[in-house]
DNA sequence: CGGGATCCTACGGGATACTG
DNA sequence: CAGTATCCCGTAGGATCCCG
């Protein structure tokens, strides 16, 4: 039941520091949206909606040099450019679908828990 | 080697909301340290190391609320607080953990890639 | 089309002092 | 001991304009 070696603390930095680097507000829905393929910039924009174009490439940027997705141009006119998840993109994609996958399952009880938590205190 | 199904918006608003709540910058510790067992603040406060009481407060406060750990407070002189991790909370720590066993097997890969990069743009 | 450069605001988060 | 109350700062992130 209960994991029997203490976990170490140098292990949950690490832990913390993924989980900020993909806590932020856009990442885990570009990961997510990659995940069913190449896409180009605007293409992006319109399925993710509601990312303005900075932090879209913000966003990109930051995957790009983490090494979790690559950067393709295409010197045409007008440019195209496309962005696809990398190796170890579709790796890290494992994991954070599981949480996902998790975060689906149990997102009532964490609503009722909140509710209950915030009828308690007014 | 492709996951067959396309990953819905609506599911992935549900990843990055739980990443986002769980991303910051100490959830995961308090986590990490609750899962060994009950502890009181302080107790707390010393073996996460560096963290603010605000934030232990305020991250304690967050977990309650969303039902991830529990207060209980024995009205003795000095006042004794422990916090426990709930079960909902423990089975967060189930796909929290797969991402932080992949934190921890890949970071040299990430940071590897993000001095490539940095080499690269400079 | 795919950005770069700016400006601006809200909020996460630290330091410090006080309290029951 | 276990907080609450303030003050303060840096930065995430939105809006807007411009460029090759």
């Amino acid at each position: 039941m209960k994991p029997r070696h203490p976990h170490r603390t140098e292990d949950c930095r690490a832990v913390s520091d993924i989980l900020q680097r993909v806590g932020d507000k856009w990442t885990v829905l570009v990961v997510g949206k990659l995940g069913d393929g190449p896409m180009r910039f605007n293409e992006l924009r319109h399925a993710i909606g509601g990312i303005s174009q900075k932090m879209l490439t913000t966003t990109l940027r930051g995957l790009e040099r983490d090494g979790f997705a690559s950067r393709t141009v295409f010197p045409t006119i007008p440019p195209r450019v496309d962005y696809e998840l990398t190796d170890l993109g579709r790796e890290l994609l494992v994991p954070v679908s599981a949480l996902g996958e998790w975060a689906r399952l149990n997102q009532g009880r964490v609503a009722e828990a909140r509710m209950k938590f915030d009828a308690t205190v007014a």
